[in-house]
RNA sequence: GGAGAGGUGGCAGAGCGGUCGAAUGCGGCGGUCUUGAAAACCGCUUUACCCGCAAGGGUAACGGGGGUUCGAAUCCCUCCCUCUCCGCCA
């Protein structure tokens, strides 16, 4: 959610940024101004009244401690009207909050200067490409028949004991998934992430306080009996941690790794888009999470960027990294980038990380603050990366991999596996 | 799941219908003292919103929500959470 304050003082700013998404942002600002007026001048309205009105209240206390009862009475009298006055400010004045609530979770992030202006998926940049594709031959075969083929992964299975999108791993699949779990963590704790294990069901306040609550409603599975929600992403219970804080400055930049399962029900996808690993409804995830002060953040989030690099490299999978557009980029986020690695038996490349900025989008939800130079709160910049979304990169693993002796191990990998190459 | 106790400021812990954003202690910050430090003493020490250039003023918040009342941290209802005991259990 935008500050309000932001919008108030930095009106032309905020359009010309907002502008680069596929919104009607004046309309979107215009509401919320005069939204934020009513507001106030209704909330000044109540304060005058109320101030009164305890004035009031206290007159009768001391009148009654001073036995002077009827004279207490006379001005007890005169508080019925006024409460009843009263009552109804306070009602105007929550439903105008309410609707300026409820309006501003409607206007997405504001793009940063950096992002593209543009509509798709075909408007974001390409900002570069690394690492050979792998010449295969004709018999190359998609990695959902090399997983059955080798027993490494059994989509059928999963339809059959929970439904269409649930992998199975089996065998070296399950160990080469485990490794590749312990190896992001591993990496990334290397470069100074504090690993943590979160629940992987939230509470609703977590999911509005990230974003996905309610701009994302239906794309979570929802366990309704417990008002909890399974979660899409580590990013989610790892950064409500810090939920309602206010941060010692000594206690910033805060650098969080973690390893869960992740959730989304993907309603209304189909195609090829959903065929084996390309698309599933659960998947695992090493998510980076960090705390910032504004002015480091922008630099941060290319220091995340290179530290995914770092780790497809170490993968030895070529991948390219894509400058989202405004159009193509989530709700909370203010800038991404995305990364995509080639998976070389299907011709196409498949996003396996995503890292943003939020700025203070999600802060401002999350009340998460810090103490500045000015002993006063301020709100922090949040951000988070895959590090790395795990389906995609084992299907691009087994494509690329695959030869006559089997699917090879990339060397980095070795050690976590236990073993360089996949037989039959 | 059943029974009981309880949820107050960074922490501990008073207050149980009247001017209480809240005693006191600890912690933290500033000062006095000291060659320096400690101790002692003095002062300050929550957050959000509104009005204001500012100084300053106002409103709200004692787990969440609702109610009673001129007035609620204090009374009532409800939900959540914590603790103890019982049951169940990886």
């Amino acid at each position: 959610m935008l500050e309000l304050a932001y919008l108030r003082n930095h009106r032309a700013d905020a359009e010309t940024r907002l502008a680069k998404r596929p919104i009607d942002a004046k309309a979107l600002l215009d509401k919320a101004a005069e939204l934020d007026e009513v507001r106030r001048a209704t909330q000044a309205e109540l304060d005058a009244k109320q101030a009164e009105m305890n004035t009031m209240s206290r007159s009768i206390g001391e009148l009654m401690k001073a036995g002077r009862r009827s004279e207490a009475d006379h001005i007890r009298v005169q508080t019925a009207e006024f409460k009843e006055h009263l009552q109804e400010m306070r009602t105007r004045l929550d439903a105008t909050e309410k609707a300026l609530h409820d309006h501003l979770c409607t206007i997405p992030n504001a793009p940063s200067d950096k992002v593209p202006a543009g509509r798709t998926a075909e408007d974001n940049t390409v900002v570069m490409q690394e690492g050979a594709i792998p010449e295969l031959g004709p018999d190359a075969r998609p990695h959902w028949e090399l997983g059955e083929e080798f027993d490494l992964l059994h989509m059928d299975l999963g339809v059959k004991i929970t439904g269409a999108g649930f992998p199975v791993y089996s065998g070296q699949g399950a160990r080469l998934q485990r490794a590749l779990i312990a190896f992001f963590l591993d990496q990334a704790t290397a470069a100074g992430y504090r690993e943590i294990i979160p629940p992987h069901l939230v509470n609703a306040d977590s999911a509005f306080a990230t974003g996905q609550l309610p701009d994302k409603e239906g794309q979570m599975y929802h366990v309704a009996e417990d008002g909890l929600y399974l979660i899409p992403t580590a990013e989610v219970p790892i950064t409500n941690l810090y939920r309602d804080e206010i941060l010692d400055p000594a206690q910033l930049p805060v650098k969080m790794v973690g390893y869960t399962p992740c959730f989304r029900r993907e309603a209304g996808s189909y195609g090829k888009d959903v065929r084996g690993l390309n698309r599933v409804h659960q998947f695992d995830k090493v998510e980076i999470v960090r705390i910032e002060r504004p002015e480091d953040s922008y630099g941060v989030l290319e220091e995340m960027v290179e530290h995914v690099k770092g780790l497809l490299r170490s993968l030895e999978l070529p991948y390219r990294l894509l400058l989202l557009c405004g159009g193509d980029m989530g709700f909370a986020s203010a800038m991404t980038y995305d990364m995509e690695v080639y998976a070389a038996a299907q011709g196409r490349w498949l996003e396996v990380s995503s890292i943003s900025n939020f700025e203070t989008f999600q802060s401002n939800r999350l009340k998460l603050r810090y103490r500045g130079a000015d002993k006063k709160p301020h709100l922090a910049h949040t951000l988070n990366g895959s590090a790395l979304a795990l389906a995609r990169i084992m299907a691009a693993l087994l494509e690329n991999n695959q030869g006559p002796d089997g699917i090879v191990i990339p060397k980095a990998l070795r050690p976590y596996t236990g073993f360089d190459r996949i037989h039959k």
